[in-house]
DNA sequence: TCAAATTGCGCAATCGATTGCACTTAATAT
DNA sequence: ATATTAAGTGCAATCGATTGCGCAATTTGA
């Protein structure tokens, strides 16, 4: 039967040299076979159909061409487009992912760095899961079984490993500044679990740009704000409802900035003349509503190339230094904090 | 060293058996091991930090426990929702994902299945890139080297094998009921590259509705408009600058249905009272736009899940019936059609 | 011209888990 | 009490590619 997938011993056979030649033939990389031989057995290969197996390569060299990707949920945007950069990356090294999420438990994590670990990936690019963050044990093995780690997007200082991020401080410091500039004073905050790095950063980003601003905020103009539409509305419901309502919020999050446009809304509040919003992200949809959101695009795409890249100077270096690489945010202004419409008041 | 992994050799030799038995008492399957030596061993393997090679015994077995998926793009969220689906329903079963992207190119799905087959995945799950239609041998080479082969959302009629997808002709068809029911005749139709078994479907639906209740459709409402907001605005200009201007857009896209929306505003056209207009999809941005628009939603988890089962099922029983499975598509009916609003006309 | 270096290739071990076969011991049957 | 059968385990081959070592042939250097 010719329908069995043939192996470089086949071919290797049906040219009267040994496996080894042709393995050696196969991969450019060792150049100890003769430039004929060479073409012979490509020629060979090629016309029984050969496909490496890869599986058996992995094995004896200790390490599969497979990176794992572990994300908090692949399904949102911003990870997903991670995802999209690494592939593309990686993929024109020959290399794979896998993808795994944690849906933001700790424990899940855990197991899924197991499972790469048994699948002998090459390495693990991660992004911290939210619980993720005095229990990091799990990350460590990783770094000491000598595999690569990289972490994208959040980062653990406890966690010895690259990491590529945007920065998240300057990303809120701009924003609020440009709050400020359409005079803006009473800015309220949705900030996020501050366990989370990104989360920590930017409400420092907040905190720097009102104190350097001189602006005091009172206490209830800083509420922590799960990322969701429903908790969005509710924290700008209690707000607005305050005796003291904020003409501006500033939320870590697109989704509950967009729960706060729409409560807004359905409460005869004017978009951005009564109260400007902005969001952080710059998901797809910040664009198209009514008024669009302002935004802070975290590049993910480029994101993900960027750890992609620092993932494989790493695995061929496998130096001990570890980089931080920080990419510049992009405050996308839009409708819901609009300068020349509020010019015109 | 006690840092390097331990394989079950070391396992059994510190226990005084053989690898054989290791083995069989880690693997629940064969029960020819006495219980007390299967609970020493798993004592003995957790004790020792074991975690098996799964590149070893995928070699051995002939495949891995990885699935390929093949989507044509991954950041879109009805595909990283799929995505997403699969993972799930798979990993309950010790599988594992791995996820390429064809870019809807051809020639990058033919590569990707390479690289998979190389792999050695169990079996791969496909939703056909834009361009796979004539040309399928790459597909039909899985499932000759007796690899599962499930399609989802597409599928290709060329290719033996199950498929899952949601019923769009169904959904097309409600849709276009429910339309006609509030009064509307004159309606268009963004029709997608009909290569593309999913926009065939729904342009058999849209037809069929449409001769169903009588009536003619003019040419010129039939436009093939790609998933793409400036394409949906530039369709849309060209037929409310036409001298027979529809009073209703079905587009089989969120993305051009969009598109129309953003422009008919533009233009002062008011929705859904001179225009009706309804996408596809069913895409989050659909409920936070202004005003929200109708669609179909694609129950994108349940398919991932669904298409998952099969997947599984198939792979065990090694039948060679192939199921299709249809699941029903939920009219999901918003501002943008909505009745009550236009009965009050 | 002869030693030294280089090139080209084969041998065989190796990666770690799985599994058919065989063997021993214990249990059951006659 | 002897013959069968079953249970529990070990041996060793196997999956396919890689690679250190060694050998022969060829080239280079002096």
């Amino acid at each position: 039967m010719s329908n069995q997938k043939p192996t470089i011993h086949q071919i290797a056979e049906a040219l009267g040299v040994s496996a080894a030649t042709v393995s050696r033939a196969l991969n450019n990389s060792d150049a100890r076979v003769s430039d004929s031989t060479r073409v012979k057995v490509k020629k060979m290969a090629d016309k029984m159909g050969y496909q490496p197996n890869i599986v058996a390569a992995s094995l004896r060299k200790g390490h599969s061409n497979i990176i794992g990707i572990i994300v908090p949920v692949a399904n949102r945007v911003f990870f997903s487009s991670i995802i999209r950069g690494v592939e593309e990356e990686v993929k024109k090294h020959g290399f794979n992912v896998i993808i795994c999420q944690s849906y933001e438990s700790l424990e899940n994590e855990q197991e899924d760095v197991n499972t790469l670990l048994s699948a002998q990936v090459a390495g693990i690019m991660i992004s911290p899961s939210r619980e993720t963050w005095s229990e990091v044990d799990h990350l460590l093995k990783v770094i000491k079984s000598g595999k690569t780690l990289v972490m994208f997007d959040r980062r653990l200082n406890s966690v010895p490993a690259s990491s590529v991020g945007v920065d998240d401080f300057q990303g809120a410091y701009e924003t609020v500044i440009h709050l400020i500039e359409n005079g803006r004073k009473k800015i309220a905050c949705f900030y996020g679990n501050p366990n989370v790095s990104v989360f920590k950063e930017r409400r420092r980003g907040f905190l720097t740009a009102m104190a350097d601003h001189g602006i005091d905020i009172p206490e209830d103009y800083l509420v922590l704000v799960p990322s969701d539409i429903e908790e969005g509305k509710k924290a700008t419901k209690k707000l607005m409802n305050s005796k003291n309502a904020p003409n501006a919020i500033f939320s870590f999050s697109d989704f509950s900035a967009l729960g706060a446009m729409q409560w807004l809304k359905e409460n005869q509040y004017k978009i951005p003349e009564d109260v400007c919003v902005a969001g952080f992200g710059n998901d797809p949809f910040t664009s198209f509503i009514t008024p669009t959101m302002t935004s802070i695009d975290q590049r993910s795409i480029e994101m993900g190339r960027a750890a992609a890249q620092l993932f494989l100077e790493e695995l061929k270096s496998k130096t001990s230094e570890h980089k931080r690489i920080l990419l510049p945010p992009k405050l996308i202004i839009r409708e819901s904090t609009m300068p020349n419409v509020l010019k015109k008041l």
